[in-house]
RNA sequence: GGUCUCAUGGCCGAGCGGUUAGGCACCGGUCUGCAAAACCGUCUACAGCAGUUCGAAUCUGCUUGAGACCUCCA
């Protein structure tokens, strides 16, 4: 099959049909979580997004090298007037060493991942794993003429650097405009200019993490981890780069900076981003205290949602929005994707029961084809959706008897809804953990109640159902018998 | 303040100039001892005001409202 996958390009602002810089190999890097805290649900819809398009460039036939990285060294910011590592101050707080703070939420963080069926990337490194490749670049930069040290830190020359280059050429933004809006920063004195970003930070008495650079023991900076990492693993050029909208500036647009200026050529073809998760309007944020934490919502311990949502449900509801939409995570919103992703699930498990016939009497083919069409178009995951509703809504009507399908249709429809449920939106065939210590104990009460309900003795039958239901299981007396949840 | 995005039926959410996306809810029906569930069907919306066009939710301008970034952030 041909598949041309179209992809929204931040840098053009266009989609762009994916042409792979060798052949069916495409280089993916994205930009992975700060590992101070938990990710919280609003990091994990980034994440869970570009597991998609993972997912559908491998199905597109791609081999694909996914480089996720994991910020494992606190970058030194200004916030509220104080220098501060973002992963040195949990480590403070919590009593521990830097190390065990990355640890401790890198083990939470693969956790979610299986949780919520993300497959692993192709590699996961580090930055405090490659720091001598970031001081190499750094150097680069150096001879290239783009930087300055200063006192053990090293800076970015944004001035030097718009000479030779467009900066702002990803996010739109105008270095002349910016400087009128400049807000009043700390420590602006070591810059020459407000635009410059550090390179290398020398290290503070009281930093837990500090290496040894040419220029001094220091910090790396926030950027150039990225550049050094998607350069070892994926090249000076690559496919993809990916990451949440909100690093779209500065962090993505210091990154083609640091590429352009040690290397002389942008890192990617095509910038990609993934939209926001939102509460009440309002994205997810740390700082703003509105966020929740993806094992809250599983196991129902948010203040937000009086009951827990299932993995599964989560990263349905996910998919129902499109990546680049920002998405409102509401009660409503879950419970209506439960019943959906249900109603889905329900179609799926019909499909193996339904008998075929002579002739198909729907477009089956287009049907079919839609599915790769959606996804093709951009990662369209709401739209591969109503599709296979689409698809759902035909598998009853032939149950019903009012379409007919023959036995390699229907064969060859299963087989695609099954690789689009399951590989390419990465659902899960089966709601795991029941205990099936109880199986033969309903088979046992629902024997005595359909015994009670051949002889009508509608008394005891509704008696144990009412009485299920106080313990919390749900009777339901189908065509094909009793079933219950 | 600057830059940029977005405003879709009761709710969520696609749509990128001309075919009622889809899900949830509602309502009607099928099924059923009752109930629940399930299934089928119905529900023709595009913030406001102008304009371009044979034709606009879709393009342009203005107005109003919301959000993002400019500071760490997925």
């Amino acid at each position: 099959m041909e598949h041309k996958v179209k992809i929204y390009n931040s840098l053009s602002g266009k989609k762009e049909i994916l042409t792979p810089r060798n052949e069916q190999f495409v280089g993916m890097y994205v930009c992975g979580p700060t590992l101070y805290s938990e990710p919280h649900m609003g990091n994990m819809r980034t994440f869970i997004n570009f597991d998609l398009v993972y997912r559908y460039l491998l199905h597109a036939g791609y081999k694909v090298k996914y480089v996720r990285n994991i910020t494992d060294a606190g970058h030194i910011t200004n916030s509220a007037g104080q220098e501060e590592d973002s992963i040195g101050k949990a480590a403070r707080l919590e009593q521990l060493q830097s190390l065990e703070i990355v640890y401790k939420y890198n083990v939470k963080f693969q956790e979610l991942q299986r949780l919520y069926n993300m497959l692993p990337p192709s590699i996961e490194p580090t930055a405090t794993g490659h720091i001598q490749e970031q001081i190499e670049i750094i150097e680069k930069i150096l001879e290239n003429g783009y930087g300055y040290s200063v006192n053990g830190s090293v800076y970015f020359d944004t001035k030097r650097y718009m000479q030779d280059f467009n900066y702002g050429i990803l996010s739109g933004r105008k270095v002349e405009e910016l400087e009128n809006e400049t807000r009043t920063l700390n420590n602006q004195d070591e810059k020459r200019f407000f635009a410059d970003f550090a390179l290398w930070k020398k290290a503070n008495p009281e930093d837990m993490q500090i290496w040894r650079s040419p220029w001094g023991d220091g910090n790396p900076g926030w950027h150039i981890e990225c550049t050094a990492m998607s350069t070892k693993y994926l090249g000076k050029q690559f496919d993809i780069h990916g990451g949440g909208m909100d690093l779209k500036f500065p962090h993505h647009e210091d990154e083609i900076a640091q590429s352009c200026g040690s290397f002389g050529c942008q890192p990617a073809s095509i910038w990609m981003h993934a939209n926001m998760l939102n509460v009440n309007g309002q994205k997810m944020s740390k700082s703003l205290g509105n966020f929740f934490l993806p094992k809250e919502i599983v196991e129902g311990t948010s203040p937000l949602f009086k009951k827990p949502y299932a993995p599964n449900v989560i990263r349905f509801f996910m998919m129902q929005a499109h990546y680049r939409s920002t998405l409102d995570i509401t009660e409503t919103g879950l419970d209506a994707a439960e019943k959906g992703l249900n109603r889905l699930m329900e179609g799926l498990k019909l499909i193996e029961k339904v008998s075929h016939s002579a002739s198909t009497s729907f477009k089956w083919k287009e049907l079919v084809d839609s599915f790769d069409e959606a996804m093709q178009d951009d990662f369209n995951a709401p739209i591969l959706i109503a599709n296979l509703f689409e698809a759902v809504r035909y598998i009853n009507l032939i149950n019903d008897g009012k379409e007919t399908i023959t036995l390699e249709h229907l064969g060859i429809l299963q087989t695609a809804m099954q690789v689009f449920i399951f590989q390419v939106l990465g659902l899960f065939s089966e709601e795991q953990g029941q205990d099936n210590r109880l199986n033969p104990v309903m088979d046992l009460v629902l024997n005595l109640r359909s015994q009670a309900r051949e002889q009508k003795d509608w008394t005891t039958s509704d008696k144990i159902r009412d009485g299920l239901a106080a313990a919390g299981i749900v009777v339901k007396d189908g065509k094909e018998g009793t079933t219950w949840s």
